[in-house]
DNA sequence: AACTCGGGGCA
DNA sequence: TGCCCAGAGTT
């Protein structure tokens, strides 16, 4: 297991591989963050870009998404995938914040994962970017690096490895981190050809220098 | 813990 | 073509 002083150092050097790693929703307000993350489910960020752009002209407002009947829903947010199950969620969502928040997306994690189609780490990312609370959502990616570089034991549950970053990094540093190991992640440490034979992490990295040896 | 939803992107 | 994706809900 990594201790403090080594996370600290795989952080900096994510930083210095990855220095414009931030979330592009940083510049939402809190209802349009919230239906994008539910829209991110399994796909790209690229392409909730692409599909938010049109659709919040036409919807700002949870009185808009319930204005429509779910077929058009569906068709507007077609091309991004699983979206008959999006489509409903976002309209029980939509009911929901105003029959019980005012309109309003709640600020709590318990309460946002009340939410349809809101689960921990949709709460994470909401409550870290739209209420600056500090959060780290595990997602496939950190929880494959955690593991990889030894940060977290293989085992680990999700929860376990969120515990763990969150004990080892200090808390105004979790926002960063979480976007920094994704991009590392989805980038450079993938999952099916992890770069290990050109990562500056390799002296760190319990699983990578096991795999160079395995190659050699 | 495993399965499903699902079109787009990439090899 | 086939495989995977910045998940959540259900069984």
């Amino acid at each position: 297991m990594l201790n403090k002083t080594q996370i600290r150092q795989v952080l900096d050097t994510m930083e210095e591989m990855f220095p414009d790693a931030e979330c592009e929703l940083v510049h939402r307000n809190p209802f349009e963050l919230l239906i994008a993350v539910v829209l991110s489910a399994q796909c790209t960020d690229a392409l909730v870009n692409k599909v938010t752009k049109d659709l919040f002209l036409k919807y700002k407002a949870p009185e808009d998404f319930l204005a429509v009947p779910i077929e058009e829903l569906q068709n507007d947010i077609r091309s991004i995938g699983l979206y008959r199950n999006k489509a409903k969620n976002i309209q029980k969502l939509s009911a929901a914040l105003i029959e019980k928040y005012d309109g309003e997306v709640p600020h709590s994690k318990i309460e946002l994962e009340s939410l349809a189609g809101v689960g921990r780490k949709t709460a994470n990312v909401v409550t870290s970017v739209a209420f600056s609370e500090p959060a780290i959502a595990v997602d496939t990616h950190v929880e494959r690096v955690s593991k990889r570089l030894g940060i977290c034991r293989w085992k680990d549950s999700v929860l376990e490895v969120e515990n763990t970053l969150m004990r080892k990094v200090p808390k105004e540093e979790w926002s960063e981190t979480h976007h920094r190991m994704i991009f590392f992640g989805r980038y450079h440490c993938k999952a099916k050809n992890p770069q290990c034979g050109i990562c500056p992490l390799l002296d760190l990295c319990r699983e990578g220098k096991k795999r160079i040896k395995k190659l050699a």
